[in-house]
DNA sequence: ATGTTCAAACTCATTACATCA
DNA sequence: AATGATGTAATGAGTTTGAAC
């Protein structure tokens, strides 16, 4: 799961957080293939408009410089710059093992799919949903929760519903995706979770949806992530913040205690702290006493700090001896 | 070089619906 | 069978960004 909280501090804690996408760096490029732009730019055809819109994307795709699909480590395209497609899922499924070059793009659905959006995606029918391309991939056999199993039972539902919502026009039908569908659009996510316009028409022709539902489920997938990441976050700032409090509380008891101390002792607490050294490099306290010279350390914003004393093994009469300088600048140079 | 406009793609909040207990 | 809870697909508003002018 790449999920992150940032609290407003710009050098980021979570090693995940970055999730910006970065331009492809090229590196590692193993098998490269050029897909050639239809080139129609915005002379083409309408997009589908539907509820909501599209947004027009597939305009946008089909007048994108030529496509390059890296088959090896997915470098994530920055928005709008929609350049290289990856399909990790795609090798797996085929079993191929990804850069091997024994992968035979064209024959890929979706690779196909691609050239198809490419071609033909201005010409051919917005419902991609109602489309003829058949599914290709070998996910899932009656895994489907309930009594909901069957592959094609589900994708001609969900094809025939997206229709259905076509033809009635503006209402507004929930169309349950399969579970096969989720599990390839999940997978996908897994490998980038933004995509390109033609990332997106092919998922599309792949799982038989509407690009616009793809989209949808991008979206609304991105939004889980984020909702999931904040729950964990709002976790681990809680227990921060209770292991803060206790630690105050426990700083704040040590302080009394210390304070109660100086007040009933007041001779000695009240020696000037020069009789403690505390080491600039690493804030140690070296504290003499009669027989050996014991190191501890001073807790950074510790009660004992503030007050210059080291307190856990100090005894009284400790602190009536000056501190030996040449240990304490032993102690300097070793540190 | 700079400002404006536009479209695409995004986030966010919300709604609507399917499913389950 | 009815119902409330939950998960999620879909929608709309608003924002950001880059290209075109």
């Amino acid at each position: 799961m790449e999920l992150a909280l940032s609290l407003g501090d710009s050098s980021k804690q979570f090693s995940f957080l970055d999730k910006t996408p970065k331009k492809s760096s090229g590196k590692g490029l193993g098998f490269c293939m050029a897909v050639g732009g239809g080139g129609g730019g915005r002379s083409l055809s309408p997009p589908e408009r539907e509820t909501g819109g599209d947004h027009g994307d597939e305009r946008r795709g089909s007048s994108d410089p030529p496509v390059q699909l890296d088959l090896l480590p997915f470098s994530p395209v920055p928005r709008r710059q929609p350049s290289q497609l990856r399909f990790s899922w795609v090798t797996d499924n085929l079993g191929t093992e990804p850069g091997s070059g024994a992968l035979d793009v064209n024959r890929l659905p979706i690779v196909a799919a691609v050239e198809e959006a490419e071609e033909g995606g201005a010409q051919s029918s917005p419902n991609s949903a109602a489309s003829s391309f058949q599914m290709d991939f070998g996910i899932g056999n009656g895994s489907s929760r309930g009594k909901r199993s069957d592959m094609e039972g589900e994708m001609e539902r969900t094809s025939s519903r997206a229709s259905d919502d076509d033809e009635n026009g503006s209402t507004r039908k929930k169309l349950r995706l399969s579970k096969e569908q989720s599990a390839f659009l999940e997978e996908s996510f897994k490998e980038h979770n933004t995509l390109n316009p033609k990332q997106k028409l092919a998922l599309a022709k792949q799982l038989n949806l509407r690009p616009r539902q793809v989209e949808v489920w991008f979206q609304n997938r991105r939004a889980r992530t984020k909702l999931k990441q904040t729950e964990v976050d709002c976790e681990y700032l809680k227990r921060c913040c209770e292991t803060l409090t206790e630690e105050n509380r426990r700083l704040q008891k040590e302080l009394q205690e210390l304070r109660a101390l100086k007040t009933s002792q007041p001779f000695y607490m009240q020696l000037p702290a020069t009789t403690l050294t505390m080491c600039p490099s690493c804030e140690r306290v070296a504290t003499t006493t009669t027989t050996t010279t014991t190191t501890t350390t001073a807790t950074a914003n510790g009660a004992g700090a503030a007050l210059g004393v080291n307190r856990p093994k100090l005894h009284p009469f400790s602190a009536l001896k000056p501190a030996r300088a040449p240990q304490a600048q032993a102690h300097q140079a070793a540190s």
